[in-house]
RNA sequence: GGGAUCUUAGCUCAGCUGGGAGAGCAUCUGCCUUACAAGCAGAGGGUCACAGGUUCGAGCCCUGUAGGUCCCACCA
């Protein structure tokens, strides 16, 4: 005891400080000990090329929170970190750093490629730790895992060959998602659909055979004209049924394409003629299928067009369509352009137009990991919250198809298939085969192509725990609790987990999956880099604190919604922060020169017995809302006892006996050691949410402890029950309340003293008064407090305020004006009146009183009785005044 | 086309299983009261989008309408 706080809180100057005692302290470390339950959360792996951005700082919140308050519950509490190598982002972020200094990806070759890739991962991967590190992550950082580490390359390797050996990973040629400009597959679920203006371009397709007869197919993307194989109509059509099976002429192009019947033709749609363009669109490719139509790829990789193309080739896909439109045009096969919005795939990372091309790739079967995964969440093994999501992962999986898991990028896992250059044998081993095994050729190459970044984050959970080798970390770690990330990644990520972790654990990876939203703007827009609008957290941080941070985040907000992000919000979190500091250099300053000691019971006041069962039940409250995850009603709970009841209230009654212990020791002990008690309590709770600001206030306030986040979460206990107190103390506000709300109405100086009288004839009530005649004293600024069975004594032109169990008597004297207090109590008799007929109405309502549940009805019976009471008295008093 | 979600005080949002409308910010009025002006005390402000229904009782449940946001989907 005596230590003291700095003067002013100033968040920058002790957050590093304490988050390196932490640190060092070895606090965030967690090792497999059966003594005690374990508690695991793994952290979403930020990119490596990634910069800390507001959401990444709402989610680490979260978790931070939880792993605090478990691990201040006595688990074994793990929160496991990492990083993500995020293929194809970092490999472009490394392209384009490249171009800045004239250099082609191809200039350097795989190998020196790479090179340049692991450099700058081990330049900037530590970059975004080192930001987390700052918002108070307790994150066990020495077990720190990378996604291409050799632990989970290896586990990745495990799961390929298995999948392969099980038929669940195959290689096909099919219609894929290729992005021109990352010149790489994507999966369906990067594929980002945006409406965009464009054209319908109706083309005349000229009948082999019948001069002047043409079929009508519009397109919205005439340029894959190069790569039909056919025009297709409706076998019901009875427009076209004489055509079917005739020939059309391609136009710019030499070919003849036959017209067929598929269902595919929309008779209601356009002239009921569609153009089928197997190797470019995905129902075309299913026509195709259906009639052997061949499929042509008119297209390259960078978007330009293929060979086939003939005039055209070599043109980039936009410029041929100019082209092609002028010529037909020319040739009056354009008959005409009508303007449409059009639902186009992009690339979501590059917002390319994406091209559907038919490539050889290596596919993931869904179907049999799917049911699994969603029986997960239907028996309720699996939580999602909040459980509206349930909808969204199911209508996902439900209308899942094969995820396309190879890229052609050279960043990231490469795949473990071989192929023997001689027979065509494929080979899926973790190591090259010397000679193949089924020709016995020693030309074999390894497939070029790397997976897809979210199949490793899929093993994620347990792949950082050492999977898939046995060990104990694994063992004791693994299933980990609770998933904390955005909805905007359920697919990507959550649900990839879910079914990899069931398929090679044979457990799910966790039970809870807590959903947040985005963080927006102030005017709602999302965050982002082209608009400029992105509030950096190390600024936020910088200028308020990272406590400060937390708390805004986390707050005026229900889970899986979005949130917009304002200053003054964090302006207030600060203000608490500051509001905390200076309570406890208060209860400091009276502290440092007196020894406390617990107070026998009976010399806790009722103010003292009230508060510590207010606390009482907050931690009750505030438990069960952190085990709902209902996070920011729990820091609402914590904030709101802190600055209402316990510093604005119990700090306020708490000071006479303050200022008195000299002459009265004994009160004054009482009142310190309510003080400290519930100020370390509630610091405890505050913790998982602000961890720096508690800390340092904890430990300067007590050496015993090293540190609160190894401090136990206090415990709802019956001791601490005091409902009397918890009356007579809420009365007691109220009257508070009242009077000093009359006193402004009248305009009464804040120095002008005043006496104080309550009547209150009535057992034990009159206790309840006397009891706290000091407390009175010192809320309301009376100069003298007179409690008393009847009005003796009383100035008849007093103030008076009628309560629930007596009557409150200020006078005033000259300061009262007589016409003002007569309207004054005009307007509590209306309100009374007002209760008094509701509540009677409500009880002279049969079905009421038949069908509602007793103790309601008992309520509106004592209220009604009270309100009748008052509004007697009231009447009354208006009586006196005449 | 399917689905989700929102509409509550001037602004941003809470409101748990239905039982007398809340917070923060903003506004107005007093206060530099010896922890805190980043503060204290007080006040004003809402037909809970609209229309029906269920119920003794609806911001909350059901149906419909309008508007906003988002997700999914192969609308040639």
């Amino acid at each position: 005891m005596g230590k003291e706080l700095e003067k002013t809180y100033n968040p920058s100057g002790l957050e590093d400080r304490l988050y390196r005692k932490w640190e060092e302290k070895g606090y965030f470390h967690a090792e497999p000990d059966k003594s005690k339950k374990p508690f695991t959360i793994v952290m979403p792996p930020p990119n490596i090329t990634g910069q800390l951005h507001m959401g990444h700082a709402l989610d680490n919140t979260m978790q931070d929170i939880l792993i605090r308050y478990k691990r201040m519950q006595g688990y074994n509490a793990l929160w496991q970190p990492g990083t993500d190598h995020a293929s194809i982002a970092t490999e472009v972020k490394i392209i384009e750093t490249l171009k800045a200094q004239g250099i082609e990806k191809e200039d350097l070759g795989r190998e020196g490629f790479l090179k340049r890739a692991w450099e700058w991962k081990e330049e900037y991967g530590g970059r975004i730790i080192s930001q987390l590190k700052k918002l108070g992550s307790s994150a066990d950082w020495q077990r720190e895992r990378f996604t291409m580490d050799e632990g989970c390359s290896e586990a990745v390797q495990n799961v390929f060959i298995k999948l392969y050996q099980k038929k669940l990973i195959y290689k096909g040629s099919r219609l894929i998602n290729w992005c021109p400009v990352c010149r790489t597959s994507i999966s369906d679920a990067e594929v980002e659909h945006v409406d965009m203006n464009g054209h319908f371009w109706h083309i005349n397709y000229p009948v082999v055979g019948m001069e002047g007869t043409f079929l009508q197919v519009a397109t919205t993307r005439p340029e894959t004209m190069l790569g039909d194989t056919a025009v297709a109509v409706n076998p019901e059509d009875d427009r076209y049924k004489a055509l079917i099976g005739k020939m059309v002429q391609l136009p710019l192009t030499d070919r003849q394409i036959p017209i067929i019947a598929d269902e595919h033709a929309d008779m209601t749609k356009g002239t009921g003629v569609v153009k089928i363009t197997p190797a470019h669109d995905p129902n075309d490719y299913e026509v195709g299928k259906r009639h052997n139509l061949p499929e042509i790829n008119m297209m390259n990789d960078d978007g330009t067009i293929a060979p086939i193309g003939g005039k055209y080739a070599g043109m980039d896909r936009y410029e041929a369509r100019k082209e092609m439109l002028k010529d037909l045009e020319e040739q009056g096969l354009l008959v005409k352009v009508e303007e449409v919005v059009h639902s186009v795939g992009t690339h979501d990372r590059c917002k390319t137009v994406i091209e559907p091309l038919i490539k050889p790739q290596w596919f993931v079967a869904m179907k049999s990991l799917a049911e699994p995964a969603m029986e997960a969440v239907r028996s309720g093994e699996l939580k999602l919250i909040p459980p509206r999501m349930n909808k969204i992962y199911y209508n996902w999986l439900e209308n899942i198809r094969d995820w396309c898991i190879s890229r052609q990028l050279w960043w990231g896992h490469r795949i473990p298939a071989y192929y023997c250059q001689d027979c065509g044998e494929i080979i899926v081993d973790k190591t090259a085969p010397q000679v193949c095994p089924k020709c016995g050729s020693a030309h074999i190459r390894q497939d070029e192509d790397t997976l897809d970044t979210w199949f490793s984050s899929a093993l994620w959970p347990f792949s950082t725990l050492g999977w898939p080798k046995e060990n104990e970390d694994l063992d004791y770690f693994y299933p980990t609790d609770v998933l904390v990330t955005g909805y905007d990644i359920i697919f990507f990520w959550v649900i990839r987990m879910v079914f990899s972790g069931i398929e090679h654990t044979g457990k799910l990876p966790f039970h809870t999956v807590l959903f947040h939203g985005l963080v927006r703007d102030s005017q709602g827009r999302k965050m982002s880099k082209s608009l400029g609008n992105g509030i950096d957290p190390l600024e936020v941080i910088e200028k308020y604190g990272a406590d400060a941070l937390r708390l805004t985040l986390i707050t005026g907000n229900a889970p899986g919604n979005d949130m917009r992000f304002y200053w003054e919000r964090v302006e207030s979190s600060r203000n608490l922060a500051n509001k905390i500091w200076n309570a406890s250099r208060f209860i400091m300053m009276h502290l440092s020169d007196t020894a406390i000691r617990e107070p026998a019971k009976t010399a806790l006041q009722p103010s003292d017995r009230w508060i510590l069962s207010k606390f009482n039940s907050l931690v009750k409250d505030v438990t069960e809302n952190m085990d709902k995850y209902e996070l920011g009603i729990a820091a609402d709970k914590v904030t709101d006892f802190i600055w209402e009841e316990f510093c604005d209230w119990y700090i306020e009654i708490a000071k006479p006996r303050l200022y008195k212990k000299e002459t009265a020791p004994e009160p004054a002990n009482a009142a310190l050691w309510t003080l400290r008690a519930v100020l370390i309590g509630a610091l405890k709770l505050l913790h998982p949410f602000m961890p720096f600001i508690t800390e340092e206030i904890f430990c300067t306030l007590q050496n015993e402890e090293e540190s609160i986040m190894i401090s136990k979460w206090p415990e709802y206990t019956e001791e601490l029950r005091f409902a009397e107190e918890e009356s007579m103390i809420e009365e007691l506000k109220d009257i508070t309340r009242s009077v000093r709300n009359v006193r402004s109405e009248m305009n009464v100086p804040s120095n002008r003293k005043a006496q104080f009288f309550v009547v209150c004839p009535q057992d034990p009530y009159f206790g309840w008064f006397e009891a706290l005649k000091e407390d009175y004293s010192a809320l309301i600024g009376a100069s003298d407090v007179r409690i008393q069975r009847d009005k003796t004594g009383i100035d008849p032109s007093a103030v008076s305020l009628v309560l629930v169990h007596g009557t409150v008597y200020i006078p005033l004297e000259e300061l009262v004006d007589i016409e003002k207090e007569r309207e004054r109590l005009q307007k509590e008799r209306e309100r009374l009146q007002k209760e008094v007929t509701r509540a009677d109405g409500m009880l002279k309502n049969e079905k009421f009183l038949a069908k509602a549940p007793e103790d309601k009805v008992a309520q509106e019976k004592k209220k009604l009785k009270n309100y009748e009471n008052m509004l007697a008295q009231v009447e009354n008093r208006l009586k006196q005044l005449g």
